[in-house]
RNA sequence: UCCUCGGUAGCUCAACGGUAGAGCGUUCGGCUGUUAACCGAAAUGUUGGGGGUUCGAAUCCCUCCCGAGGAGCCA
């Protein structure tokens, strides 16, 4: 009965999913008409310069330039149109007088719709109103594809409805600028570790066992065999450390916890570098600069969409190491001081973090936890070996832990007991003990959450709007 | 999985036991510097599905479905 239950379940949920695709809703728009492309040029002056983003634009003032980009708003009168066109690099106004253009484009300009695509001629004009300087005086226009009905209006929207459009939605600003943020956050882990001589490791994504033995991780059929997706790449970055030194994966994660909070997500990126000789205190150090950098270069990259983002940026500039570093012990002192009583032993659950983090303006390193809620990995605090050397960075403002680290055992018998104490498979985890065999090295590492940082430097809320395509609990569409 | 709140026009919401409405979007008309432009007019509904109470249900009750927020777990 159990059983069954659960197969309807399964299958209802699977129809959900497919109606969501069909989108019952949306079948009359797309029925309305066909959909057409109108690829014919529109006669062109030698002199004019094909621009392809926005931004080369301001270099070309007083030249004759043509773009091909989507109408993003459009306002007119009688005599006079100004159209927002989007393309590559944002934004910029097109300012069309009826009579600066031909009757045809005049009829076009007088038809065209919120999201159709279009070709723009004109000149460039430096323009102190224009949010980005310049404008385009318009003297050619052409509809090259016309849109109708597009769901997404330049007016308030819920997020369950925009989530159904998330494909769309990517095109509204505040999308935009947090996908540029998350894009200069990936280039800044590169280059971060480019520069420091890491290599990158890409980690597999299909493994054979649990990584940490923990988490509930999707299964899936490989030839016969069980394969689970990844949940960290760590393990497998342990031995390239030792072949490479410093090394960092980046990569896609998979857990299938049945998590529903503005905090998680089914699927999601994370940066984690292992390095070989790095002890707890460099450990410590590297996190610091880590974060230091990411910060400062997203402040000095990314002003404008943070600007969008209506993201007070007073709060990031505070983001300079060195961090406060308090241990568990103390973090559970400052929490039953703060009136939220928490025995010693215990884990942190999100209200414990936010506490925590609001004691200081910029994030806290939260250090040697007790070995009992903590990975089978980690290495015992030679000061107190109930404890182990492993950090939890949490970011200020409520949104939590964003790195986890912890220097690693490297003694081959203490980490077998380990996997033993634990119930883990031994046969599974001999390649991993292989690393303490050959050759044993002190070595430690972390894992950054790419969303939450994301999420962090940006101001948003909910980490779906930090990456383009969200797989939360049971919604997988688009 | 559990708890809380919600589902009314394409969208955001109002009406809370007595004739289903507004703003935006759409369509039509007007306007030569607009910045979510503005002004005027028009069209738009199986009130999430099913069952019940009632003279009468969007409104009250039961049930299922869906969504949002949170808990646990974690990055």
């Amino acid at each position: 009965m159990l059983a069954g239950g659960r197969a309807g379940g399964h299958r209802r949920g699977a129809e959900q999913e497919g109606g969501g695709a069909a989108g019952g809703r949306r079948r009359p728009g797309e029925a309305a008409g066909e959909v057409e492309y109108n690829p014919a040029p529109m006669s062109q002056p030698i002199s004019a310069t094909s621009v392809t983003s926005i931004r080369e634009l301001s270099q070309h003032a007083g030249q004759e330039v043509e773009l091909s980009g989507w109408i993003d708003n459009k306002r007119s009168s009688g005599k006079i149109a100004f159209l927002q066109v989007r393309t590559a690099g944002g934004v910029v106004q097109a300012v069309a007088g009826r009579k600066d253009v031909s009757e045809e484009a005049w009829a076009d300009i007088e038809r065209v719709t919120q999201e159709s695509t279009v070709r723009v001629r004109g000149t460039v004009k430096e323009d102190k109103r224009s949010p980005i300087g310049v404008e385009i005086q318009a003297n050619g226009f052409e509809i090259l594809s016309l849109t109708q009905d597009y769901p997404i209006t330049p007016k308030e929207h819920g997020t369950a409805f925009l989530m159904e459009h998330r494909h769309l939605w990517l095109r509204s600003s505040r999308q935009r600028a947090a996908l540029r943020v998350r894009s200069e956050v990936e280039q800044g882990i590169r280059d971060f570790f480019y520069d420091r001589q890491f290599t990158l490791i890409d980690s597999p994504i299909l493994t054979p066992a649990a990584c940490e033995g923990t988490s509930t991780l999707f299964e899936t059929d490989y030839f016969g065999d069980k394969a689970y997706l990844s949940q960290s790449g760590q393990l497998y970055l342990e031995p390239a450390a030792a072949a490479l030194g410093k090394v960092y994966c980046f990569g896609p994660t998979f857990r299938a916890e049945k998590s529903k909070t503005r905090r998680h997500l089914m699927e999601f990126w994370m940066v984690e570098p292992e390095v070989a000789f790095l002890e707890f205190e460099g450990l410590c150090a590297l996190t610091e600069e880590f974060v230091g950098y990411l910060a400062a270069r997203i402040l000095d990259r990314s002003k404008e969409d943070l600007k969008v983002l209506e993201r007070d940026t007073a709060k990031l500039e505070k983001v300079v190491p060195p961090f406060p570093r308090i241990t568990y012990t103390q973090a559970v002192e400052i929490l039953n001081r703060e009136g939220n009583p928490l025995k010693w032993g215990d884990d942190f659950g999100g209200d414990e973090e936010t506490i925590l983090a609001s004691q200081f303006d910029r994030p806290v390193m939260v250090t040697r936890f007790p070995a009992s809620f903590k990975a089978f990995y980690m290495q015992p605090d030679p000061e107190n070996p109930e404890t182990v050397l492993g950090l939890d960075l949490l970011a200020p403002e409520g949104y939590g832990e964003i790195i986890g680290g912890s220097q690693r055992i490297h003694d081959h018998d203490l980490l077998l007991s380990r996997i033993q104490q634990h119930n883990l498979p031994v046969e599974a985890f001999q390649w991993y003990l292989d690393v303490r065999k050959y050759g044993a090295f002190p070595h430690s590492g972390f894992g950054m959450g790419i969303e939450r940082f994301v999420a962090w430097m940006t101001g948003l809320t909910h980490l779906r709007e930090t990456i383009p395509y969200p797989r939360m609990l049971y919604k997988i569409y688009p």
